[in-house]
DNA sequence: CGCCGAGTTGAACTGAATCAAGAAACGTGG
DNA sequence: CCACGTTTCTTGATTCAGTTCAACTCGGCG
């Protein structure tokens, strides 16, 4: 049995029996891609969900003075996908790009089409997916409506603590959507503060 | 037969049969709300999903300083679930309110999870209406990071001009995460410009 | 060693918030 | 139908969080 991160994330997580594990595993290619390989492009129609064996990645949009907008990061053990895309068949508005030299699982969009229909735990597992998604994204949209960037960014440490530490403070800033140049110096506050209390 | 929106919404818009419309007509009750009546608060387990039949409804979530931040509007035709409390079973962080007054059809979330389970129809237009919803929560947080208060308006009476009219602005200031002082401003402002240009 | 990208710091600027006061619109009851 | 209070919208003055631009520091790496 091999022992893949992505083995166990379908056993145990979506709860998939290892006949099933086993049919996806041999219809998904494993690569590994250096960092800063490009997995989607803005304008392209995302063909492959990608599940991180390892490293890091992600998804961003680029708005019209070039800037990038980070939407989400995808570390180990997760599944990055650009649902829009993918199921209403558009060409996607973000890229998706490693951050870290990685080992991605290619996850075929006919292959969860043809599991979707197939297999009832695989669909409670996508609605289970969807879900956890649209908390996280309207966990975000109500931060960033009425949270200052001292506070998101307080949240981010507490609730990534790990991205925190591999990822560039840049990423982190485009995350929360304020300059880099603004989480450095909410960054020196929190500092500032915390040894005057101490 | 009658001749409700949500008839048509489930016959039409969700492909149901007759049978399973009726059926599902038969199990949700239809309520007359007067305009800024409470069908969610913060802290409690959502136990329907609202249709709206006619009318209009606000979900929003209430930050320390007690200001509201406005997550999406549900106009007629529109389905307003929490889809956090409802499927996670947690207590809900956000309140439903009409600001109109209305006619909803209470949906039980058991209801629900009897048809997710029964047919497949269901699932499939529950996919659905989840998928587009993420579509939109991706939009607002990549507009929220990236785009400035007049631009988001502009987008907004784009994208929902009859919301533009019937929503006081206090409520569209609040959708669009600024002041209505704010709203107020831009428009001014892009009222002046038009102005100047012809 | 020298370059290069990431992070920091400073100074000037700006978009939006806040506070406060009026004006307009609206619904309700007399 | 008018008078009233309430809510919504506007406008002004001030403050503030975060941006921009530019210069400088630091650590890693060829």
């Amino acid at each position: 049995m091999n022992n893949f991160r992505f083995t166990h994330f379908l056993t145990s997580n979506a709860h998939l029996d290892r006949d099933l594990t086993d049919q996806i595993l041999s219809h998904c290619s494993r690569k590994e891609v250096r960092k800063g390989t490009f997995l989607l492009r803005s304008g392209e129609k995302i063909q492959h969900s990608f599940f991180v064996e390892k490293g890091l990645l992600k998804q961003y949009a680029v708005d019209k003075k070039g800037k990038e907008h980070i939407l989400q990061f995808a570390p180990e053990n997760w599944l990055m996908a650009d649902r829009e895309s993918e199921y209403f068949d558009q060409a996607s508005s973000y890229f998706i790009e490693s951050i870290e030299d990685s080992e991605i699982f290619y996850i075929n969009k006919d292959l969860i089409l043809q599991l979707a229909k197939a297999d009832e735990r695989f669909i409670a597992f996508n609605n289970f997916l969807l879900h956890r998604h649209i908390r996280s994204l309207q966990k975000r949209i109500t931060q960033l409506q009425s949270a200052p960037a001292e506070e998101r960014y307080l949240d981010f440490i507490q609730t990534y603590p790990d991205l925190t530490l591999r990822v560039p403070q840049t990423h982190i800033a485009s995350y929360l959507g304020i300059t880099p140049e603004s989480l450095s110096r909410v960054r020196k506050e929190l500092a500032d503060r915390h040894r005057s209390h101490s």
